[in-house]
DNA sequence: TGATTTTAGATTGGATACAATATGCAATAC
DNA sequence: GTATTGCATATTGTATCCAATCTAAAATCA
């Protein structure tokens, strides 16, 4: 066997790749809350049938990313303040603990990752890579915890309130903040010191909520 | 409008009648771990097109319940003990925490309701009951916490473990003991000691994936 | 005019039909 | 006899079509 290989039943089916392309711009907030997902429009967009534009649509309201009533279609969904703020609380719980369990763990090689992860974050010009390379950082940190169900539930968690995140990290000094928080948890992590990490790691979120509830009532 | 009205737009579709069918049937364990799921079978029994079937088979895959592979199916998701232990570890973190909030807010109609389904629990003959039952007790007590996001989480993850919780409460001594268990968390829940109910809460949860784990290395 | 009914178009839910792929067995070559 | 290839069947993925429902504008009536 010479030739380069792929597992072809693992490249994307029509619904996968629908789905991935509208939670992309769900998440980024290109498709705004309360806008309606026309089956026939996005069919059309992506030269494909309805068929796999419903099966997507399903996905993404379990993803909790849009809502469907019956027979009259899907809008993007909404996050009221209270919503967003426990789905930040269930962060702030739940990731100390994974990284507790991650860092004595952690490679060298995960650490320079990390490392390097805050680098490109703390130099990057476009606001639009902000969003994807903090999430980056966050599940680098987290992939050594050997945790993969928690894994799965903060992603979902993430998901939901990206475009929240990016707005925050968009605030007068959200970029900064978050970016001397990241490189404190990396020492942290590097030091071994799980408890400053966990400590770190919870302020981290519970700062990004605040600060967001603040801007919001303005 | 002297009639009984409902709101049909949330009555059930083909979709959810199937979806709910097969849930139950995979949670209590009628279709075993890695049974094939075929479309067309499943389709002739609920007497509709293999449309509704699909769209129920994503969601059972949303939750876990079955894994698919292109153009080869679905079949039902099996848990190895590792990932049992992990959805085990995170209700017993979570949990805790939720009943936490729930305690300073339950109403004495909550505590009568959650007293009546220990009684229930620990009066019903049926072991096929057993599990609704103590699923219902949870849910009971953590209502109260107004965190519905993480409720979503917890359901999600009791269902994928749902049986070996079952498993566990058939085990020589775990219907007594979870009804022990069950009566302590009440009563901590009545003396408002927030402190108990989430500590027993934590060491309820603990105990049955202890006892699981052992029953199952033999 | 203003409220109600009608009606036509738009949109989604579901059924049927067809295409793409997998699987297992027979045929062939060595 | 074994391994490979070709073929038939089973199963899933997608397209097309029809039915059920919603929406909003036109028509009707007081």
């Amino acid at each position: 066997m010479k030739i380069q290989a792929y597992d072809i039943s693992k490249t994307a089916s029509a619904t996968t790749i629908v789905f991935d392309a509208l939670r992309h711009a769900i998440i980024t907030g290109d498709l705004k809350q309360g806008e309606h997902l026309r089956q026939d429009e996005i069919a059309r967009a992506f030269n494909v049938s309805r068929i796999p534009i419903r099966e997507a649509l399903q996905k993404l309201e379990q993803h909790g990313l849009i809502k469907t009533q019956r027979y009259k279609g899907a809008v993007v969904a909404g996050l009221s303040l209270e919503e967003a703020s426990e789905i930040f609380e269930f962060r702030a719980f739940v990731e100390p603990e994974v990284i507790r369990r991650a860092v004595p763990r952690m490679s060298q090689q995960v650490l320079n990752d990390a490392q390097s992860c805050c680098e490109v974050f703390a130099s990057a010009e476009d606001p639009m890579r902000w969003g994807d390379l903090n999430r980056r950082f966050h599940t680098t940190l987290y992939e050594s915890s050997g945790l993969p169900y928690h894994m799965e539930m903060l992603n979902k968690a993430m998901d939901r309130i990206d475009p929240y995140l990016r707005a925050q990290l968009l605030l007068s000094d959200g970029m900064e903040r978050a970016n001397n928080e990241h490189f404190a948890i990396v020492e942290a992590c590097k030091a071994k010191d799980v408890d400053r990490a966990a400590e770190l790691t919870r302020l981290h979120i519970l700062g990004a909520k605040d600060s967001l509830i603040r801007h919001w009532q303005n």
